[in-house]
DNA sequence: AATCTCTTTTTGTGATCACATTTTCGGAAA
DNA sequence: TTTCCGAAAATGTGATCACAAAAAGAGATT
């Protein structure tokens, strides 16, 4: 069994041991550092993270309820296996979810929050030409949320994070097989409509930005990093 | 206090103390069976479920990563308080949601999955001239939960049912104060439209529906159920 | 009657343990 | 070399316990 290494993330004073299990596992899977199919285990990661299996069991049974994780039925725990047509599925489904989200966004945005915005796709950018790219796929996952939690009453965005969090893995491989990292830059197109308060432009903009993003791998593109992954 | 009344659930044989505490909580919530901003705990949950807490625990820990209760600051856990405003958000996020859910399981319905969907629509008028409340709520999401799972990869029903899960305590509230259970029935238009395989207009017949029936609820109305419930 | 204080009770948290199931692995047989 | 089998190890499950924090309650004071 060879140990675990996990992303490292800041815990803050006070956070329960499983507040921060879960936090620091959910950022690992959304951030791609396991495969699908990876089998992980209670003992192991308490071990990893230093604690008992009790809150980090709690921590994976919250995993599974938002897809992140997989409960089999022979009780090994895993990172869901992905398909291209899950693929398909997952991206399909984020673009009504998040164009409807970024349109229920735009009236609650102070312009100073779409200044903020634009600071962070500037940052996203930086970190592209650092060609840091799980810098950057954090940065772009901020650029969204940013947007997204505007709204008081963000209902959508944790259903999004679910989506995310499923698409994580599949993320994971395209980093390591994917040399160079470039993002259709529909950003500043998002921006724009939001100066504009223009909710149709700004959900056709963050639409546009998935189906030519991440959007864009095709079946066969998936088919192609899961067989390299294999 | 009081001891605790869940609704009955059947326990299928060899299903885990957990997975069992999970569904049954989650049936009851889904269905109305709390009010908003109850409280509940672990302890007196597992006496209700005659186990003990930590099974309970990992339930309750699953049921708040989708919304269906809270871990308050202070570490109490309680049922969410709804607003008219999330109130509006969630029914204006289940119509893109389910929309598109519809849409992409027009494809993989066989002609006999038509006709059980057909048979589930009889039974929710039936259980309406019988006047009870919670079955015709069931057969209800049965009906649509059997559409949107025809897609082999039924990514956004989880995401669904989520959001009825975070509808379910007005529901019960509802139920409780509206003595006559009209359905605006969409759902011929959706079965006719499935028939023609007409993805656009299953899409428009679902929103409708949502539209129409709970959606139909307007803020002062909401506001006015909440305000008896007080 | 209302407010404050101190004690008691309740409650969530996390570690530990026993148990049953599953997996792993070494060696025997083909 | 491959397949099969049984012992040993690993693993998920669920109950229990100790602890600290929070809530509830009793009694005194204003």
């Amino acid at each position: 069994m060879k140990s675990l290494v996990l992303p490292p993330l800041a815990r803050p004073e006070g956070m329960t041991t499983h507040d921060y299990a879960f936090n620091r596992l959910r950022q690992a899977i959304m951030v791609g550092a396991f495969r699908p199919g990876t089998s992980v285990t209670i003992r192991g990661l308490a071990e990893a993270l230093e604690s008992s299996p009790t809150p980090v069991r709690e921590a994976l049974r919250q995993l599974t309820s938002i897809g992140a994780l997989q409960f089999l039925e022979n009780r090994r725990i895993v990172v869901p296996q992905i398909t291209p047509a899950r693929f398909e599925e997952l991206i399909s489904l984020r673009i009504p979810l998040e164009s409807h989200a970024a349109r229920r966004a735009v009236a609650h945005l102070s312009e100073r929050q779409i200044e903020q915005i634009a600071a962070i796709d500037d940052s996203i950018e930086m970190e592209i030409r650092r060609g840091d790219k799980v810098a950057a796929l954090i940065a772009n996952q901020a650029f969204h949320r940013m947007i997204y939690t505007a709204n008081p009453d963000p209902v959508a965005m944790p259903l999004i994070e679910s989506v995310w969090l499923q698409l994580g893995p599949i993320l994971g491989i395209a980093m390591e097989h994917v040399t160079e990292l470039y993002v259709v830059d529909r950003h500043r197109e998002a921006i724009d409509a939001l100066r504009r308060r223009d909710e149709e432009a700004v959900a056709d903009a963050i639409a546009a930005d998935i189906r030519e993003g991440i959007g864009g791998f095709d079946q066969q593109a998936v088919a192609r990093l899961l067989r390299l992954a294999a």
